[in-house]
DNA sequence: TTGTACTTGTGAATTTGCTCACAATCCTGG
DNA sequence: CCAGGATTGTGAGCAAATTCACAAGTACAA
């Protein structure tokens, strides 16, 4: 019987599955049949103990002595993170970003279905990007009520960004990937992930420091 | 006498540090002069007392009974996280994602310039993207003797991550931004950071599972 | 059947990170 | 100059996450 999983699993955790999701997808792909966690480490860099705790908050997926089939495991962290199966996903931002995402290949590879493009700008709207339409911002409620999309993304300058989650908010999304960078205000019961380039150059361009300062 | 930061910064530290620099230019354009450490809580989520134990890492920047100065607060991150002088950075990758990189206004403000971009497409190679000329990907490590890069971008479909970053590390790149949704297989030297929009949608779709699970 | 070489799953120990709580500091008004 | 109200910086305690270490399971060869 599989573990109550729906209560408290670490973040970090649920980082790291996503992690492994990756390499396994790849290892599939390279035909590998069987995989042990000390494999895992050599792949992805991450402790093997660290890796088969993290399992064990969802059940048991490999044999002692053996390992895990790699095809196996692959399709169970999909079950867990939820991507077996198709998700609608809207998009606020018509710009160079949010085109990007319409025709990035993985999304759709990983079954992250774009299927609404809006934005507030009167010179976009009507217009098409890739096979969609882009819709006004305003009609989004309306709009999702056919769709019922649970996730949005927004990918719109940071002035826009609370705007545009008030928006997605409005129209029952409960899950918000954000690509301005603001901190966004939403109620308790919206999950929000925010990704920044600049931050994450930020960061790197501290490590680059580092080396300067040792005397 | 600032203490010494060099050593042992807790990564949680170094990327709560970029949120807060996020917030304190946003005060900074609505004209805020002073601010406590419980309107940051206010304002990030994040624990005030979190914010003072992460400043004190670096040295003291708050008067007691008043606050911090926001002004100087936000140039002393910006020192920090060496963000305060021009860093020219090196990109892979003229696709989609690679011209919404190019192009998008944040990075520059924030001191970021891309100032070379690559690709092995040889109907790129020679092209332009926004303002600037496409090169071969083999012509890297040359083109950086004269630029003197220290960090670079992955902007290429995830098959061609590892070559890119070889690539990189060959050129004397120290620090990497990767889009590619792949392990990248660095010298112990060198940080990657790893930026997965897919990842991110499946740890939001996990949480919407949360729903659903609970019977 | 038994022994050997592996590998998992997990309680316990360790390490890391977070929050509390308070002394020390500072401004303002009287 | 002093009292009152506010806020910082930080040691100490607490919580969370990571790693260790080992019992239990498996396959295979002899």
């Amino acid at each position: 019987m599989p573990k109550n999983n729906s209560h408290k699993v670490p973040m970090p955790t649920l980082e790291r599955l996503a992690t492994y999701l990756t390499a396994l997808v790849d290892l599939a792909e390279r035909g590998t049949a069987t995989i042990s966690s000390s494999e895992i480490e050599r792949l992805t860099g991450i402790n093997a103990a660290q890796f088969r705790k993290d399992l064990s908050y969802f059940g048991e997926f490999g044999r002692p002595g053996i390992g895990y089939d790699v095809e196996e495991l692959r399709e169970s962290l999909a079950k867990i993170l939820k991507v077996e199966h198709t998700q609608p996903v809207l998009l606020i931002g018509a710009g160079n970003l949010g085109s990007a995402l319409v025709g990035f290949p993985g999304l759709r590879a990983q079954n992250f279905h774009i299927v609404a493009v809006f934005d507030n700008n009167y010179n976009k709207i009507g217009r098409r990007l890739w096979d969609l339409e882009i819709c006004d911002v305003e009609d989004i409620s309306s709009i999702n009520k056919d769709i019922q999309s649970r996730i949005g993304i927004i990918a719109v300058p940071s002035n826009a960004g609370q705007d545009a989650a008030n928006k997605l908010v409005a129209a029952g999304i409960e899950a918000i990937l954000n690509f301005a960078p603001t901190i966004l205000k939403v109620p308790d019961d919206v999950v929000v992930r925010n990704v920044d380039f600049v931050q994450e150059l930020a960061i790197l361009a501290f490590h680059l420091s580092e080396d300067k300062t040792a005397s």
